[in-house]
RNA sequence: GGUCGGUUAACCGAGUGGUUAGGUAGCGGUCUGCAAAACCGUUUACGGCGGUUCGAAUCCGCCACCGACCUCCA
């Protein structure tokens, strides 16, 4: 098994030599979306950035158990700890029990990440279906002292918790400056302090989704769950955490404060956090009328946009650049994307096609290994990318005569790109979308017109060498007064 | 205002203290009945000003601009 694989872990801001807690099980958690609305741009990275890992660390041979939660409940419109449910909110808009919500946009989120050619994780656990986990959790915090119980709803007390581990690890935060920059909110009296998160929210008396719990009727608050469901699928300790970047602060920052204070030790050895998409510079934004969904950017249909973009078009385009760095989409970067991605579908099919000769001029070996290193450094796909290219450029060099190939050769670059492109980069090949009976109609039109133009210059032996060849092939033509009209025999 | 990150050629986007990343577009050429594809070559690259160095776009400082987070966000 290959062993180099180095991280960029957002906890020691810097790379590190990925090294599993218990090789050769592999414990990845990455914050899924919130389903109260079409999923967009903006969800499509870190799925396609943490489905490179997955499909990398299985490739080297780990066993890994990938966990991407859905959030369904407890996420609030405007504070972390006031507000209104998004779900509920949605559902009151759109008259709609909330988890006929959560459902409808569960089902677009899945059947976007599909086209997106994502693998599923091996678990999709709900915050709903994990209330009673979450609640144990808020049990434990509040017997060791790291909670506290306002009116029925639960506070992270993080003054207690700062004096015995230090709060703000990840984000590089601290807690006098955070007390300082807070707003002050209504409803936060119930609080010790202002920067303390909410556990669990009493409801009020017109919140939809509710449960029992020892404190009140009510529901967990947002953070709790990542911890509570990474706990129990992947236990106190776990390899990788992953999730945008804008989620570090504050939500991954809690989660830590809360498994640390619960399991007095910290629960990620590695945070991977993949940077923000922008459009035309800008970042994207309801307001500022540049919000893409993913069904948009695949149908074309939004002002912003020029043409439908395929799912591997966005594909290929994020993969194009590193993870880590922001990502600008506009029309001209996505048709360059889309060029480069044909050229590069085209070589692997010309490949198969390729004559070997008996002698090669290309060092499969070590073109392979460089590709290795591209991944194995942070995953930088770019430069597996350029790799790819560079193959691409031999292969066409091979039909022009300048390079040769042998059959061993020609073998291993055969595989090279079924591991590099298909394999890891989950790209796939997207043939243009005409069907069969709408090329078949097509084509029948071109033979009809060609006939009918020899019928034209009274070339009857042109017009009836269609006719017969046609009749051969299975088709009858009958000609009409006007024009002429086709059926299969 | 605070914290952090970025500024690379026409566009996107890697990377490095001295050697062509790659894709797309443009231009010239090869090939071709024409076209397309492919191949070869090519176009003021590294925000500004200082400093360190034999040498910096790459390290340091200052400035400008952009962005993210600080409030829900992937």
């Amino acid at each position: 098994m290959r062993n180099n694989l180095l991280i960029y872990n957002s906890l020691a801001k810097k790379k590190e030599l990925f090294k599993p807690l218990n090789s050769p099980f592999v414990g990845m958690y990455v914050c899924g979306p919130t389903v109260y609305s079409d999923a967009h741009l903006g969800h499509a990275r870190p799925a396609i950035t943490f489905d490179l890992l997955y499909r990398y660390l299985i490739h080297l041979e780990y066993k890994v158990r990938y966990v991407r939660n859905i959030t369904d409940v407890g996420h609030l419109e405007n504070d972390a700890d006031e507000g209104e449910d998004k779900i509920e909110k949605k559902a009151r808009f759109e008259h709609l029990e909330p988890m006929e919500v959560v459902q409808k946009y569960m089902n677009t989120f899945y059947k976007n990440m599909a086209q997106l050619n994502t693998l599923h994780p091996s678990i999709e656990p709900r915050a709903s279906g994990h209330i009673i986990e979450q609640q144990e959790l808020i049990k434990i915090l509040v017997d060791k002292g790291y909670a506290y119980e306002t009116n029925g709803s639960v506070y992270f007390d993080l003054l207690t918790y700062n004096e015995k581990y230090k709060y703000g690890i990840l984000s590089g935060r601290l807690l006098d400056e955070l007390q300082s920059n807070m707003r002050t909110l209504e409803g936060q009296d119930e609080k010790r302090n202002s920067f303390d998160f909410a556990l669990w929210k009493k409801a009020t008396p017109e919140h939809i989704m509710r449960w029992p719990s020892p404190w009140s009727d009510g529901f967990p608050g947002w953070h709790l769950e990542c911890s509570a469901m990474s706990t129990k699928y992947l236990g106190e300790e776990f390899d990788i955490h992953g999730g945008g970047m804008d989620l570090q602060f504050p939500h991954h920052e809690c989660e830590i404060a809360q498994s640390t204070a619960a399991f007095g030790k910290e629960p990620v050895k590695y945070w991977m956090h993949n940077n923000m998409i922008t459009i035309n510079g800008q970042k994207m934004a309801r307001s500022l009328g540049n919000f893409i969904t993913l069904d948009q950017l695949f149908s074309g249909d939004h002002p912003v946009l020029k043409q439908p973009y395929s799912p591997m078009t966005i594909r290929f385009f994020i993969l194009q650049a590193h993870y880590r760095g922001t990502i600008d989409f506009s029309n001209e970067a996505l048709q360059a994307a889309e060029k480069g991605l044909q050229k590069l579908m085209k070589a692997i099919e010309t490949l198969k096609k390729l004559k070997p000769t008996s002698i090669s001029t290309l060092d499969v070996a070590r073109l392979k290994n460089k590709c290795y290193e591209a991944l194995d450094d942070d995953l930088n796909s770019p430069i597996l990318l350029s790799h790819l290219f560079e193959g691409v450029k031999f292969i066409n060099s091979v039909v022009d005569g300048t390079e040769k190939i042998d059959s061993s050769g020609h073998e291993s670059l055969k595989e090279l790109f079924k591991i590099f492109v298909f394999q890891i980069l989950g790209l796939k090949d997207e043939k243009t979308g005409i069907s069969d009976e709408k090329l078949t109609d097509e084509l029948m039109n071109i033979i009809i017109n060609l006939r009918q133009d020899a019928k034209n210059n009274k070339d009857w032996p042109a017009s009836d060498k269609i006719r017969n060849e046609l009749k051969g092939a299975g088709i009858l033509i009958k000609d009409l007064k006007d024009g002429a009209e086709w059926e299969r025999e």
